[in-house]
DNA sequence: CTTCATGTAACTTACAATGTTACGAAATCG
DNA sequence: CGATTTCGTAACATTGTAAGTTACATGAAG
């Protein structure tokens, strides 16, 4: 199955930006992302939609966040995207007549909520400050190794 | 995004089998499952791969149940499927040269991980003798509205 | 008014699960 | 034996969604 990589694009976009003065326009975010620049636009609209990043047109135009990376959670940036679908697994028919369905999508359904429960809770424990310092102490280890 | 309803089938097609006596033909299994039953005869496959359930052919053919109920959790059925992705999020990249992806992937695969081993701790701990017992209450529980 | 950059619609591509058709192989019945 | 039943499997079609692409409009800065 072909799956949702958006939550990882606007991180890895934010850090980015987070990295660099000034705005940052689609096409470099698309270089740094490898895609497209219009895909940069498409999925960036979803975070200035929830007020997380602005754009600006024309001349030194671009991205920038607008809000605390330390106030910025992986919760807020899924929730931004429109809270897609967490699973890969699933079932068939939503509300079945079949009792046998019903017993197994209700296994299922209790399981996979509990697991995305799970999910949303680390995600809303995690902000872009931390991924930021993250990146900081990686690039700091590879500055080491070089040295 | 599409997702895999593989496990929810094979569960549906076994418990109906469970409920019933002798083999059931996947043509059977196929208008209880409301698929086709070349579906049902490459999903069960992977079933038979395993020794969970056997097949015959001819007169009188069909499916049958090789296992204690007891013994069989969704832990070994997802395991028997291939153990498919249970996530419809990931990234992009798997061995990415860019710092800043790697920290992103780094926080994202820690998640995603402890999510997947909760799930599997779940599915290990479910038998199908648990569902075909919550199938039995809710008939019993039809049963005693339409007396 | 030219250039740069976003905004957005429309279309194409990619990919995996599912659905379908076709035919072969084996078991049973008459 | 020959007909029927049922699984086994390959090959192909359908479908759904994210991602990629093209095209053109809009607005800001020089």
């Amino acid at each position: 199955m072909k799956h949702d990589s958006r939550l990882s694009s606007v991180l890895h976009a934010l850090l980015h930006m987070a990295e660099h003065d000034g705005p940052m326009t689609s096409d470099a975010l698309a270089q740094c992302l490898g895609t497209h620049p219009v895909v940069v636009r498409r999925t960036m609209g979803y975070l200035r939609e929830a007020g997380i990043v602005a754009s600006e047109r024309g001349h030194a135009g671009g991205w920038r966040i607008q809000a605390d990376l330390h106030a910025v959670t992986l919760r807020q940036l899924h929730d931004a995207l429109g809270e897609p679908a967490m699973f890969a697994i699933g079932h068939r028919d939503e509300a079945p007549q079949c009792l046998v369905e019903q017993a197994v999508n209700a296994a299922l359904e209790r399981t996979l909520a509990d697991a995305e429960a799970l999910l949303l809770q680390r995600f809303s424990e995690i902000t872009l400050a931390d991924l930021a310092a993250d990146f900081a102490r990686r690039h700091a280890a590879v500055r080491r190794i070089r040295r």
